[in-house]
RNA sequence: GCUCUAGUGGCGGAAUCGGUAGACGCGUUGGACUUAAAAUCCAAUCGGGAGCAAUCUCGGUGCCAGUUCAAGUCUGGCCUGGAGCACCA
């Protein structure tokens, strides 16, 4: 064995090695029990980034520990490879997005390879290629023919930049979530799906999500947003028969009503409006019309409006209110109209003020009454000036006062989401075209499924502006009705890349499939994912989406199970002296730079060793440099003693013999070690204890000259029970020292090592004494002392004699195998 | 504002059940080896105080209270950072 350490060397002999004998390969048809470790597949922008080194190599580690603990594990890999930076770069270069597209996945493969990562590349998914976006095209027409997919015009968010319409999840402080420019609303007709039938669903099942972190589920249950209230419905009293409906989650206050608002894009707004007020509320309309997001956003809560000239008629008091419209309405959220309370409700006190509409108690603290003059009152409390619900608790009267509305016809009890509908389609080029034809006789035809793919056209221009490069097209949208042979149009939209991303983890079970996206028989053997490994910034959209196509595709019976992700790991952020990694910071390393200089194996250790995966991690340069010299001073452990290690070792002596400190020293660590990738995959423990056995076969070889059979036979033990315990994570370093050690076939097929409980743990314990809680003693002990030796053993402590003399001791508390607390006065 | 999450040495972090706070590493300082450097190895490293010294002592896990023989850990209140949502009626 050589005497010092070539990474760059070994890790191309074995990459190469494990390739030609296609060594991750996963059979469908094992006995063995399956587990399911995914990362969250890469877009393939050009290079990898350390935030990438980082999923994929937890995930690798995963794998290679479960595959090791006696798992068949499916690890896989693909590219979520339709968006719109390819197309943009094609733009720039005059290239077509696919050849963009081709050479950054050729580009990053090479460099997953180079980090040495576990996967089987014959599951490779790639979302872009048609032999994957016809089963998008084809679950489209599934979700269609269940009519979970559909078409409206609607107000959607419009980034100018991009060219196309955004989902309400990617716009983000009324910005794109990609290229960061501002949104604006404009009214189309859009494709979208119908997540809000499964809002319910996708809200309660969170708790069958053990596996997954508070932080996520809530997330994801603040963004389905449910709340429980009443509609009430208003009669108006310039315009017979047209009546308001209102959502409110305060029914109780229903008697402290003063005015109404309705939102400025409200479908009746224009009979709800006087002649008089026509011009002003036209003009404010227009105004809101304009607004882009951001703006909309920026007033900061100032509170405009104008008033519409007509009254409501509040049927539980009789009371006339005026209409108004306000921006503060959200026409997209309840029924667009809200009643307003202004002592019990900020928003409508705000608005109240500035417009100096009138007020009116109805809920009171018994305790400390507020007038309600300086702020709004929103806390529980007692019903006033309510007529028969005077003196009715607040949260009883929700209920009463529905029960009321609904008894006399003008209300129901409701419950609200407010998730939206997903809006799917996307005015670019790069994704998967939306399988379907208008026809001018027969309306929307779905593109019937043995005409799947329909394939993106290659005769387009990238060079146009503002609108779609897919409509230069002079082939593509011009074709037949599937349905009446007549001439038809193809629709130019593409999806969201999100659905493609929201079913690829299924594909992985069976990924060369062309009957199917997926036979049922492999997805329900394979799913669900059993670890998930990605970024937090997915908590929402992604996770939220999969889910959904998983429960979908459930109902249309195309698989078994409910939830996609059985457990779920968000990772931390790769920092760079204390900020994110980004090109325009300019602290970004390039784990090219890293694989040179010191390896892939120091690149694995180093992301794993100083932060839980769950924290944020500091990239340092001289932490990358501790790590490579610890892989060196393990190197240097195996083959200065490479001559004395055996792999056929017998340690075959009574366990009461075992009194060597190194033998306890390797059970301790492979229980440990165990435990700590088991327990919330903490890796940064596993690697200081890997550093510890180091250090303690270090110390024990130390002290020792010459080594007689048995010494070697302890070596042999602490030494290969290293190499297997760090395999998961130096894996060319494991790899080489196993083959130089006489090792036969893969470090990497061994089962993972057993420990003796016996074993994992020290000769003696350490029992400390405390006198009134304050540690004064230790005193290393038998641990098979019994609760009173162990009180006399303290008590008999020179320094707790010395420390109790004189004075009364009160009692006596022994913790078993740990400590004893002498209380005295 | 609401929801989640975190707060421990110079730094990253460790500490199953409430039971030795600071594992392991980085950094720093001193030493060995060397003509020299790199590499490597050894030692020290929370703060204050006492002592020539071994050592002893006090304080210490964001802040303030509480429960307990014993609190980084449990309870109540507060402060700060991070993330997400945000006029959702």
């Amino acid at each position: 064995m050589k005497e010092n350490y070539f990474p760059q060397e070994i890790e191309k002999k074995w990459q190469k090695i494990w390739e030609e004998n296609d060594a991750f390969h996963v059979d469908d048809n094992s006995d063995k029990p399956k587990y399911f470790a995914l990362s969250m597949f890469p877009y393939p922008s050009g290079k990898l980034h350390m935030g990438h080194v980082r999923n994929y190599t937890i995930t690798d580690v995963i794998a290679r520990f479960k595959k090791a603990q006696g798992f068949n594990v499916l690890h896989p890999m693909g590219w979520d490879s339709f968006g719109l930076p390819a197309e943009n770069a094609a733009m720039k270069h005059g290239a077509n997005p696919e050849t963009w597209t081709d050479e950054n996945i050729a580009y990053m493969t090479k460099q997953l390879k180079m980090l040495g990562l576990s996967y089987d590349w014959n599951r490779e998914v790639t979302t872009c290629k048609p032999d994957y976006y016809k089963w998008t095209q084809w679950l489209f027409l599934q979700l269609y023919k269940k009519g979970l997919a559909y078409k409206k015009e609607a107000a959607v968010n419009w980034c100018d930049e991009c060219g196309t319409v955004l989902a309400n999840e990617q716009v983000i402080d009324g910005k794109c979530w990609r290229c960061d420019s501002v949104v604006e609303k404009k009214y189309l007709s859009q494709w979208f799906f119908k997540i809000t039938d499964y809002a319910e669903v996708l809200l309660e099942d969170l708790d069958k999500l053990p596996g997954w972190g508070d932080n996520v589920k809530t997330m994801q249950a603040n963004w389905i947003g449910k709340s429980h209230g009443a509609i009430f419905r208003f009669k108006v009293k310039e315009v017979e028969g047209l009546e308001v409906p209102v959502y409110t989650t305060r029914p109780d206050t229903v008697h402290g009503i003063t005015y109404l608002v309705v939102a400025p894009e409200y479908k009746d707004i224009e009979k709800l409006t006087t002649p008089e007020n026509k011009a002003a509320v036209e003009e404010y309309r227009a105004n809101a019309r304009k607004m882009t997001e951001i703006e909309r956003l920026s007033t900061e809560r100032v509170k405009t409006g104008v008033p519409l000239g007509t009254h409501g008629i509040n049927p539980f008091t009789g009371e006339e209110f005026p209409l108004w419209t306000a921006d503060y309405a959200l026409v997209e959220y309840g029924t667009g109209a809200v009643m307003a309370v202004p002592t019990h409700d900020t928003r409508d006190f705000d608005f109240a003020k500035k417009f100096n509409l009138p007020m009116k108690v109805v809920i009171q603290n018994p305790e400390n009454p507020s007038d309600c003059k300086d702020a709004a009152y929103t806390e529980p409390g007692v019903l006033v000036n309510s007529g028969e619900f005077n003196g009715m608790k607040n949260e009883d009267a929700k209920k009463a006062i529905t029960e009321k509305a609904v008894r006399e016809g003008f209300g129901e009890f409701k419950t609200q989401y407010r998730l939206r509908d997903w809006l799917i389609s996307r005015q670019r080029y790069w994704g998967a075209p939306i399988p379907v034809v208008y026809c001018e006789k027969c309306g929307i035809v779905p593109v019937p499924e043995d005409q799947l793919p329909v394939l993106l056209p290659k005769d387009v221009d990238f060079s146009v502006v503002g609108k779609s490069p897919i409509t230069t097209s002079p082939t593509f949208a011009e074709t037949t009705c599937p349905h009446c042979g007549g001439k038809a149009r193809r629709e130019t939209d593409t999806m969201d890349t999100f659905v493609c991303s929201s079913w690829y983890y299924l594909r992985y079970s069976d990924p060369k499939n062309s009957n199917l996206p997926f036979a049922k028989d492999k997805v329900n053997k394979w799913l669900p994912v059993d670890q998930y490994v990605g970024g937090i910034e997915h908590a929402i959209l992604h996770l939220l989406y999969s889910r959904f196509f998983t429960k979908a595709l459930r109902d249309l019976g195309l698989l078994d199970f409910d939830e996609p992700f059985k457990n779920l790991l968000t990772q931390g952020m790769v920092l760079k002296d204390g900020s994110k990694m980004s090109k325009s910071k300019g602290n970004t390393v390039d784990p090219d730079e890293i694989f040179e200089n010191f390896g892939a194996d120091t690149a694995r250790l180093f992301i794993l060793s100083d932060s839980p995966p769950a924290r944020d991690f500091d990239w340092s340069d001289a932490g990358v440099e501790g790590c490579y010299k610890f892989l060196n001073r393990v190197w240097r452990l195996i083959a200065a003693n490479a001559d004395d290690i055996s792999l056929d070792y017998k340690l075959e002596f009574p366990l009461a013999k075992v009194n060597d400190d190194l033998v306890r020293n390797v059970h301790i660590a492979m229980k440990g070690i165990t435990n700590d990738i088991s327990n919330d995959f903490q890796f940064n423990t596993v690697i200081s204890k890997y550093r510890e056995l180091t250090n303690a076969i270090y110390e024990w070889r130390g002290a020792k000259k010459e080594l007689n059979a048995e010494d070697k036979a302890v070596m042999s033990f602490a030494i290969i029970s290293l190499i297997k315990l760090m395999s998961p994570v130096a894996v060319h370093l494991t790899e080489e020292a196993w083959a130089e050690l006489g090792g036969k076939g893969s470090i990497h097929d061994q089962p993972w090592c057993e420990w003796d409980e016996n074993l994992a743990k020290a000769s003696s314990i350490t029992l400390v004494v405390q006198v009134n809680g304050k540690v004064k003693d230790k005193i290393e002990v038998d641990e098979a002392l019994s609760q009173d030796e162990m009180k006399a053993v303290a008590l008999d402590s020179p320094r707790v004699k010395e420390l109790t003399d004189g004075k009364e001791i009160v009692k006596v508390i022994v913790v078993p195998k740990k400590l004893v607390n002498i209380v005295v006065k």
